[in-house]
DNA sequence: ATTTGCTTTGCAACCGGTTGCAAAAACCGA
DNA sequence: TCGGTTTTTGCAACCGGTTGCAAAGCAAAT
């Protein structure tokens, strides 16, 4: 059917070896030789198998993408600049979606069956376990929005999600909000947990302010609406902070229903910064989370592993700033 | 390193072959025979090598996801959906973002140099010839979101796009607009192309009603919000057939700004029924496009063409709808 | 012409699996 | 217990590449 490195051997007339070297750069062939062959080549059409080639090599260049935010737009963001990024170092994306799976074991045993070179976890939902399996198989990985930790075991990428809480917490303290609200996304992930610690941290030295908490059941529109509405029928708080930019425009919408005026009656502070954030009819206040730059550190920093695989595991934490735009009141 | 074959033959005491066959279902080994090899298998952590396996089975279950959309968000639906159905049939989807590149060639050898065992193509801007370029390496291929055409050389699953154009034709004359307008997609696009003759064809009959036609370089926000600034500085038509949902919520966010009111001044319909159609900021009249349906119908499609790769081509086309929201006048 | 040293080439083994074939084992009924 | 069948097992070749090693080729130096 396709053509084999056998096949250009015998067209050529040459040993095997001699095509294989050809095409593996850094190998020893005259010009003569690799014309000769590149000929043979070119005519049957032939380029070399990398599974097979991979082998021997023990080199897939293929890396396993997993996450389990396919609801969330701002996810086709980081999937595009993985994708290119990965793509610009000639490495493969083996996607997988694991919604509902949170068992890791499953999944190192699929990554290792294809041979991966690495993997990427992008969730910030994912229990840092999660990743720590695949360490403890000797897969090089990479957590992509993972938990920051002093003493990190595997490596991280993201932002200090402490601190975003904190200075979520100053921002409403500005503008005079008394009665604040957490509107996080899932308990149970790291991401909410961190924020809520900062915002709290702040508001401790400040009794005067009332803080209520809740949780959205997903970084979702949907869940995003759905506690918004609940919380709209009692006497809601001055200003929530939501725990992403789409869980706050579900709050919204919530909102809007409730006959609640946005920043007027209530005020919301979402995080992310998604492009939709910006358009004029959303027009949503909210941190900026530098996601190019985060995707693109977890991409050379997988590349690197590669070269080094024993690489002395860090946190690597980008900066947020706040983004002002119309859903909280002004400055005092 | 890991364990190998080899490694549970030896400790089992028995020949390689007999490990190959407890692990390829429907090959015989007999009951003790296995239970002495997976007992083994257990203890070494051992599971097959599916690349090494591919070598001779010619089946690496892996499937090419090409795309070039990675700034819709209707995208990450689909691409939730893809990994979803393929997972379920043990195939894994290697991703790749082609958002520059309209050469098939490069992908074309990239997909045989990993041997996927298919491809999909999930784009509509993408020329027929990208899939085309596939079939003729006799690489499987569906191409999900492609053209329909009565006599289709590849797999084609998706909608009709001449007939959606006619659907919002007759949308927009029931309403009463006499002057409406094409805001398009990219003008190479066959989803673009193939609305417009629909729409065209329909309002042909009525030389009363006034069309102008315009494109927006790409399905995205920005472009949409750009060309309808641009439409908006003239006098604008009464109502708008939008390329698709982002378009049209670019578009809304541009009439805002242009101080013009929706749907008293200027209509909109848009394209998709993408989750965010529906929210309540946005209220989007639209054409719903089956997408769960058609992604899960393509993966079904490249299924079967695994083990029936000479496949006579089909086009499988699924039916939209008008979905009305508030973005246009209600019907005389 | 011979020696020396470097480059290029081919041989053969290997990477981790599968599989056709024949031998061995197990089973069955007489 | 024996012979005939059927099932199970191992051998060895193969999938499409790479690579260590030794032989061959070549050019310059003696």
């Amino acid at each position: 059917m396709v053509a084999t490195l056998r096949d250009v051997a015998v067209r050529a007339g040459v040993s095997r070896s001699a095509v294989s070297r050809t095409f593996t750069d850094g190998a020893s062939v005259s010009a003569k030789m690799r014309s000769r062959v590149e000929k043979a080549a070119i005519e049957l059409g032939y380029s070399p198998n990398v599974l097979a080639r991979s082998l021997t090599t023990r080199r897939t260049k293929m890396i396993g993408l997993i996450s389990n935010n396919f609801h969330n737009p701002i996810f086709l963001a980081v999937f595009d600049q993985f994708t290119r990024g990965l793509q610009e170092r000639g490495l493969r994306p083996l996607l997988v979606n694991l919604s509902d799976e949170t068992d890791p074991q499953n999944s190192v045993r699929m990554m290792r069956q294809y041979s991966v070179d690495g993997v990427i976890v992008a969730s910030s939902t994912l229990p840092p376990g999660f990743s720590k399996a695949f360490r403890d198989q000797n897969v090089p990985v990479v957590h992509t929005f993972g938990r920051y930790s002093s003493a990190p075991s595997v490596h991280v990428v993201g932002i200090d999600n402490v601190e975003c809480g904190r200075m979520v917490a100053r921002t409403l303290i500005e503008r005079g909000y008394k009665r604040v609200g957490f509107m996080g996304g899932p308990q149970s992930a790291t991401s909410t947990q961190d924020r809520l610690k900062g915002f709290e941290e702040v508001l401790r030295d400040r009794p005067d302010i009332a803080l209520s908490v809740s949780y959205a059941d997903a970084y979702s529109f949907d869940a995003g609406r759905r506690e918004m509405l609940r919380l709209a029928q009692d006497a809601p708080q001055e200003a929530y902070f939501c725990g992403d930019d789409v869980l706050s425009i579900g709050a919204l919408s919530a909102l809007k229903d409730s006959g609640l005026k946005v920043p007027d009656d209530v005020g919301i502070i979402g995080l992310n910064d998604m492009e939709m954030a910006g358009w004029e009819n959303i027009d949503l206040t909210t941190i900026h989370q530098p996601i190019r730059q985060i995707v693109n550190s977890s991409v050379e920093l997988i590349a690197a592993m590669l070269e080094e695989p024993d690489r002395y595991p860090e946190a690597r934490l980008f900066p947020c700033s706040v983004v002002e735009r119309g859903t909280l009141r002004p400055v005092l």
